[in-house]
DNA sequence: TTCTTATTGATACCATGTATCAATTAGATA
DNA sequence: TATCTAATTGATACATGGTATCAATAAGAA
């Protein structure tokens, strides 16, 4: 349920402006993490691809997601079934939130992380560059059909 | 740089009131953990302690780290090195930061991440459970002497 | 001191991810 | 369209980080 909707022909684009090949397998696994509602693994997306052409190779799938992660299309997700899973980079700074009932992830508004950055640099001296926040819970839906 | 200190005689005393021995093995592995000003793996841990401790095996560490976890004593670092180092519990709610140029951690005040908990609770309708935030950057001193 | 059992260390093992390399294929060029 | 070249691929072997097994050890209650 992410609020904005994404785009695979703008990760094929992506990928020609960095000057990569688009190749079959490229394709089917942008489709893969473009249109999954839950984070997927390098081996999830290995089984989905090779439903669709089996004779995929496992270190291609692992070489194409390191390929999206460092183009920033996908992030890993951190202490969701270990840190292997990935999802769309959907805002460029995440408040994500993922159902631990259905796995279903909801992309929040990030604006007060935004505070929260700005608040702990001045508290703190520290200049921050990075940052990594996960919620964990029980989503609206699954609330009501507990 | 934590802003509590860590008492070793209680994660001793936490060990022991959970039913857990306590032993030469883990007496100084508790050490370790308490001690350090970075985040550690099992695997530095085990270096550490065979320092003091030549036999000491690596399964035994593992399983020790494994232990401290299960028992919120120390708490998994993600995004730094790999998901694999831990540091001590301070607060229950951690807003931790560390330092990409010296690796050292500072605990912030965390009253900012419940207030975003609250607000992001209250906007998006999911009961949020669980957090993992995890700030990086330049501390204070290591902006000076850049 | 004795006894029971949690804990330990050595080893073998497993899972996840990576390096290698010949075969393939995207896509630029003629 | 045919040709060419290097990025990409798949198969395989490998490395790494962590776990299961099991006999030997030691904590701590009796």
């Amino acid at each position: 349920m992410p609020s904005k909707t994404i785009n695979p022909e703008d990760w094929l684009a992506a990928l020609d402006e960095s000057g990569f090949r688009v190749t079959t397998v490229q394709e089917i696994l942008i489709d893969i993490f473009a249109h999954s509602e839950y984070p997927l693994s390098a081996e999830q997306a290995w089984d989905m691809a090779r439903q669709s052409r089996p004779k995929t190779g496992r270190a291609t799938v692992y070489r194409t997601v390191e390929k999206l992660e460092n183009l920033g299309l996908i992030r890993r997700v951190h202490g969701y079934q270990g840190c292997s899973h990935f999802v769309p980079t959907l805002p460029e700074l995440m408040m994500l939130f993922i159902c631990l009932t259905c796995g279903r992830t909801d992309y929040l508004d990030s604006q007060p992380l935004e505070n929260l950055i700005q608040h702990s640099e001045d508290a703190s001296g520290h200049h921050i560059t990075e940052s990594r926040l996960q919620l964990f819970g029980a989503c609206v839906d699954c609330q009501q059909n507990a």
